[in-house]
DNA sequence: TAGATTTGAGACAAAGTAGTCTTAAATCTT
DNA sequence: AAGATTTAAGACTACTTTGTCTCAAATCTA
């Protein structure tokens, strides 16, 4: 199945591939991203929408348009993708999908999943962009297959 | 998203609930499983037949007939579950999708996913029916809503 | 102003997952 | 043997996610 959508995914991947190649000023192309994360336009296109919306990016149109970094890569973190297109409980839910399980009325592997799951929660709550894109800016990590 | 598919997870459910009522002998009927954990009995169905297919489940037709575990409860583990119902690499596929993603040539999330899917592997391939069979005999955690 | 470029928005199609239903096959009871 | 019970198998429907396409709106260039 996949932990995250793909939709995220590509959220994750557009965004991070933004900050490294992010310019003091100016606007990326979006058909540009697309071609280089091997995602088809309009699909990028439709996400990044939901995230200019969600204020993430700010986007401008025409000749040299493109979208850009809403606030310093420094203060966008992965936490912040994942609340615009997965469940809003997405850190919280149950293993076995039981409402309200938890210490009380635990589900029977609620101890190692509920461990798992602070523990990514605190990962996408603290890697920042700022993170990521250096490490693509110096060729430590790719993008693409 | 959800980590499991419904599938997978009313499988696994399925088979926890069968544990914990495990008679020495005999089967018990997909019917009553269907009602106690409130899946339609057709879906339920079409799920134990790949586990029986798949080497997890005995199954017996007519009256008092039914599905029973093919092996002792701690011989079956939450991995093998896995295996019949997610994709083959469901332990080892990066984050972001990247075919061949490892230490050489890494997603920028690289070091912190493959540790959290390291450690939920170790516990999948520990975890046994037999222990959360008895969890749920005892009453200490539930497999319903 | 005319035309080119680029994002915005939403309808639409394709593919995958979830769930339902019908009929067949096996087994038991009487 | 007849009929009831129960799983097996597979067709079929519904829903969700993914992906495509068209046209509108904004902006720049000349």
């Amino acid at each position: 199945m996949g932990v995250l959508s793909k939709t995220s995914v590509n959220a994750l991947r557009a965004l991070i591939l933004l900050t490294s190649r992010e310019k003091s000023e100016g606007y990326t192309g979006i058909r540009e991203m697309a071609e280089e994360l091997d995602i088809s336009f309009h699909f990028l296109t439709k996400i990044l929408q939901v995230m200019t919306q969600g204020g993430i990016l700010r986007s401008y149109r025409g000749p040299r348009g493109g979208v850009s970094l809403a606030c310093p890569p420094e203060e966008i973190h992965l936490i912040d993708v994942v609340r615009l297109f997965e469940d809003p409980d997405f850190f919280d839910s149950c293993l076995l999908g039981l409402p309200g399980c938890g210490k009380e009325k635990p589900c029977p592997v609620h101890e190692f999943w509920s461990k798992a799951r602070t523990f990514l929660e605190q990962e996408f709550r603290h890697t920042d962009l700022a993170t990521l894109g250096s490490m693509v800016r110096d060729g430590r990590v790719r993008l693409t297959g």
